[in-house]
RNA sequence: GGCGCUAUCGUCUAGGGGUCUAGGACGGGUGGUUCUCAGCCAUCAAACCGGGGUUCGAAUCCCCGUAGCGCUACCA
């Protein structure tokens, strides 16, 4: 029997990161093993599921690039693939159920039922269903449906405690009690089925073999398994995945910023960076192998090897990790997403040529570790006239002859017969040589003068990049500031 | 409270009785290299939650404790 998965998100919200890494590991376990990878709405909850949040999920797994082999806009032949569109076999195997003597209708009241938990609470019990509709006769039955409103279906559960157990891929045996459990909701009063009898219904129609999710899910399991077994079927094999923390050791949340996948691209994280770092969120090839693409996580991942513990969310191993991607990628492309990042926020830099595009890639180089960071690094040709750093000027203005160098420098730059590279760099090193100095004494004031920070690319990819003319100009600007403030400066 | 899950450097992890004076990575420190920064290279510090067992021998197996987390709805 061939390998069936799924991931089942409630659209409730946006693809966060805990749920694209169960999407991830349930898309890894499909293709490691040549099984089918499916994607199911769960969106029972009509108070909270909304259109936008499917379409948000969508295009979250789109932007990591997990691509499901059923649901929602590819189809299948075990759809559909919303579970407000499958009310029919929920129905069917509700009427089994309850005609088979495995479930029964309670007539009991929400306020009821919370009264009555208030007071178990009181008395220092657990708060559990009492049974009490259970033992109703037929006719009491037939007459308080006839009376009242549509009641809803429980699952009788097994009056003998017995164990409740499986086999965890990531957690080994796992055991419940059956006696912990109660007599729980199956279908609601609006004729709705609740999470756990849609999952088992679902997972069993679907036939899907493992059910990989959150360890959130690990107590409900033995309900499932309980169903499993009042409806006759085979159990799935499960594999619980730990939570994924924020560094205060509690479950990753909005307080923790940016939580959806798509927020980490806005981030500038690649969808290469997310994946490889998720992966590695409870999960390790050998202790020593850690960059993979998704091609590559493909063919090594191993359930097997997912660890229990949660895992906390280290968002600078996540850049460390996308520096890899990014230095990996190949020139061109690295090109179009840098630009294209920029682009997309307010800085089209592309109409000044594959040459320049190319030279202003290559001069931010290793310096980026997200896209976003070319905000920063990139800003000399961003701004118009980058303001000196206050901390870049001090130290400028504090340089014994650096005015004087800036206006020579300018000049050498003004007439220079090429505006090249190798250029620019002779006509600099050459000027440092004549006066005496190190190249450092022209190179240091010349990049405060262009970038107005003390750390910035080199400095003759900087001067390439902005311009011969604007180059000049911010030279001579600081040179004339210097002439004007600093101590040092000639007739101060 | 009950039930369950988890427990190796600050963080992600390797380790599945001896090869562990516990390995790798991120982050941090130091040194080198380059026009600065970044990068790269070298190097240092940094952990088996506590207590009992089992065993010739335990980070590895068992029990207890402790801590963190999860669940405890006609939410998923």
């Amino acid at each position: 029997m061939s390998v069936r998965v799924r991931f089942a998100p409630s659209p409730t919200g946006f693809l966060h990161v805990g749920g694209a890494r169960t999407a991830l590991y349930n898309y890894l376990f499909a293709r490691a093993t040549g099984g089918t990878f499916v994607l199911r709405i769960e969106d029972t909850d009509a108070e909270r599921s909304t259109d936008a949040s499917v379409q948000a999920i969508l295009a979250g797994m789109r932007w990591l690039g997990l691509r499901w082999d059923e649901g929602p806009e590819v189809g299948g032949s075990y759809g559909p693939y919303f579970q407000t569109e499958r009310r029919a076999l929920y129905d069917e195997h509700a009427a089994r159920l309850e005609a088979e003597g495995r479930a029964y209708p309670c007539f009991c009241t929400p306020d009821e039922l919370e009264a009555r938990r208030t007071e178990q609470l009181a008395r220092g019990e657990d708060p559990r269903y009492d049974g009490r509709c259970r033992t109703l006769s037929a006719e009491e039955r037939a007459a308080r449906r006839a009376s009242g409103p549509r009641p809803a279906l429980r699952f009788a559960r097994p009056l003998a405690d017995e164990e409740v157990a499986w086999d965890d891929i990531v957690r080994g045996r796992v055991s419940f009690q059956s006696a912990v459990l109660d007599d729980f909701v199956l279908v609601r009063g609006d004729g709705l089925p609740t999470y756990n009898f849609a999952c088992v219904v679902d997972d069993l129609t679907m036939a899907i073999t493992h059910v990989i999710r959150g360890d959130d899910h690990i107590s409900n399991t033995p309900r499932q398994i309980l169903i499993y077994r009042a409806l006759g079927a085979a159990v799935p094999v499960f594999a619980h995945a730990s939570m994924i923390l924020g560094p205060d050791g509690k479950r990753l949340s909005k307080r923790h910023g940016a939580t959806s996948v798509e927020a980490f691209g806005d981030l500038g994280i690649l969808p290469e960076g997310m994946i490889n770092f998720l992966a590695l969120l409870g999960w390790a090839l050998d202790g020593h192998t850690e960059l993979f693409t998704l091609a590559e996580l493909e063919r090594v991942f191993a359930l097997e090897r997912v660890n229990p513990n949660p895992a906390v969310f280290d968002t600078q191993k996540l850049e460390w990790v996308n520096a890899q991607h990014l230095k990996r990628l190949d020139e061109s492309d690295r090109v179009a997403r840098v630009l294209g990042f920029l682009a997309a926020r307010g800085h089209d830099l592309r109409a000044r040529g594959d040459e320049w595009c190319t030279t202003f890639v290559r001069a931010l180089g290793e310096r980026l570790r997200t896209l976003a960071d070319a905000l920063d690094v990139g800003a000399f040709v961003l701004e118009e006239s980058p303001a000196i750093e206050p901390e870049a000027w001090t130290e400028l203005v504090q340089r014994a002859g650096a005015g004087p160098r800036l206006v020579a420098l300018a000049e050498r730059l003004e007439g220079l017969g090429e505006w090249t590279l190798p250029a620019i760099e002779a006509a600099t090193r050459g000027l440092a040589t004549e006066l005496g100095v190190k190249a450092g004494e022209v190179i240091a004031p010349a990049r405060v003068a262009v970038t107005g920070r003390k750390a910035a690319p080199g400095i003759f990819e900087v001067l390439w990049l902005v311009g011969r003319a604007p180059a000049a100009k911010r030279l001579r600007a600081a040179a004339a500031r210097w002439q004007a403030e600093s101590p040092l400066a000639a007739g101060a």
